[in-house]
DNA sequence: GTTGACACCGTACCACGGTACGGCGGTTAA
DNA sequence: TTAACCGCCGTACCGTGGTACGGTGTCAAC
């Protein structure tokens, strides 16, 4: 799997032809030089592994730009594992919040839902209701 | 609390006077008429309880459009509870779905902190490491 | 009678993560 | 040889939920 043209690169690594260009000009992919004779650029393997990694940090949670960091932090030779390791811990705690607001939420949904007579006039739904009086306020 | 400027009825309801118009825009909010004379229009304790309905309604994870969908319904004579009860079940699982996948992630990173060495070369960083193998896609 | 604080209105802009489009040129298969 | 397809490039656009800006008008206090 080296030297394929965008679109297989594209296909390889599960993206669109589009997303990498996007990567390219957001400065997450370097784009590879064009040949002087004017065919299309090639991408390696490297950059098909490149933008599996984006998609997979993204998968856990990090965002474009955060991503952005772990990658430049992986290319500097004098970047410490430690570094990475409390971008990782900061994601967590923030992973640690999301969950606890959902969490939050659930349980309020469950409360409405069960509250609910599940028919009748709109005007007596105690979930219209939760949500107009302030016992609700999350 | 009745007959606020726009700027008042936006504090009561803590949220800004642009957010007041953006409302208004989006039809979530009915602009009161404009006084002939050229006062500023004029905001009643209803507008500023539909404000809290859409930030509190925001704050347990419904959209903007579902919103209007729920307030919508609310004005319909004929609507049922059974319809409310069905949003609310709706988003209820994609509360579950939404904590599923953050509770993987936070396993994930859990597991790639613990492995981390915490310090040394970044090219022995387990957390880089497993990113960037099959092992660790989500 | 001027200063300051609002209101009003249209429009532009922000972050985020892309997607789509149009025009040009080169390659490839029937 | 001609159509279909791909690459390249710049630019525009999408949805989401707002925020900011600039010019005008109105009002009240000092």
């Amino acid at each position: 799997m080296a030297n394929l043209k965008i679109g297989q690169a594209a296909r390889a690594a599960q993206v669109n032809v589009e997303t990498i260009r996007y990567y390219e000009r957001r400065g997450l992919l370097t784009q590879p030089m064009k040949p002087v004779d004017g065919r299309p650029r090639l991408y390696d393997a490297a950059s098909v592994s490149r933008l599996r990694f984006i998609k997979d940090a993204q998968g856990i949670g990090f965002s474009l730009s955060e991503i952005a960091g772990l990658l430049s932090l992986r290319a500097r030779a004098d970047a410490n594992c430690h570094d990475v390791r409390k971008l990782a811990v900061q994601k967590r705690r923030e992973v640690q919040e999301r969950l606890e607001g959902l969490q939050k939420i659930a349980t309020l949904l469950d409360e409405l839902i069960d509250d609910c007579p599940g028919n009748g006039d709109i005007g007596a739904c105690s979930i219209i209701g939760a949500i107009e009086r302030p016992k609700c306020s999350v």
